[in-house]
DNA sequence: GTGATTGCAAAGCGTTTGCACCGTA
DNA sequence: TACGGTGCAAACGCTTTGCAATCAC
């Protein structure tokens, strides 16, 4: 089967896992392996630091097989890419619709955020540019409670 | 010498080459027409594009000094990197502080913006997750006014 | 003249592809 | 049982490094 349908999935594991199966993909040890990894983790993992942790629960996951698993996780939405100063490879969990990320710069915990209301800036934008505005990114950076209290 | 101050330097092409001066650098053809190259681009260039377009006036460039040259330009705060669904591996000229582009989807033409006011979003951020926030990433995608045009 | 800078070739690194074997449905 | 998925090895593309020749100062 190639009918890989975009159906939106919640962000538990075991529905991620639903999601795979109702897209026609088959639950794997190594699919279920990545899919936890990337479900438990609190900050943003590139395909190697996937790849280690997942090991320690499947000690013969490949790495080839990390890197198809995030590109089908990607296409259903239940991963995204995260944009950082220091490189662009790696993914986390869970897709709002746009970016809205808050980021630790100390120990990289990720959060979404919600409720931005940028309508205004964007309509200023749109009159002074003459561009028609579709899309938005807004990512925060800072450290997160624990990362600045450890540093006072 | 190894110094290079990162002195504040404006847009224009020859400030571009006054300050890699200023910071201690030689000014040779390979680095005058990469800096020429991306001093007059609307919108943001690979390496690859780099290459292909300064060689029309420099054909025996090579594409070592492209990551050479972009190296030192983006330590100066000449250009900067930007961070796009499709690749973040291209470059633009200017340097705002933070980072608050908009970039076309039609024909990548990019501009930056200015004037957000954010401080509100920003502090209730902050009291929901506990975060301290130190910088942010503002990009606005959509088609510029030649790109609407064209669609209508 | 001298030392920074160059272009070439080779190495490095992250990611993708080809393929025979394996395991889910 | 069929065929989607796997791990390995090799290929790939982009970027960096080593080096002798070159050129800006």
């Amino acid at each position: 089967m190639n009918t890989k349908t975009l159906s939106p999935c919640s962000e538990s594991e075991q529905d991620w896992l639903d999601c795979l199966k109702a897209s026609g993909y088959r639950l794997t040890k190594p699919r279920r392996v990545v899919v936890e990894t990337l479900a438990t983790s609190q900050r943003a993992l590139n395909a190697t630091e996937i790849f280690d942790l997942s090991r320690e629960q499947y000690p013969s996951l490949g790495l080839v097989s990390v890197y198809r698993t995030l590109e089908k996780l990607e296409q259903l939405g239940l991963i995204q890419r995260v944009h950082h100063p220091d490189g662009c490879q790696s993914f986390i969990a869970g897709f709002t619709g746009h970016q809205h990320l808050l980021i630790c710069q100390g120990c990289g915990k990720t959060e979404f955020f919600e409720g931005d209301d940028l309508d205004l800036l964007f309509e200023r934008v749109a009159q002074q540019s003459g561009y028609q505005i579709k899309e938005h990114w807004l990512q925060l950076f800072g450290l997160c409670s624990n990362c600045h209290l450890a540093s006072d």
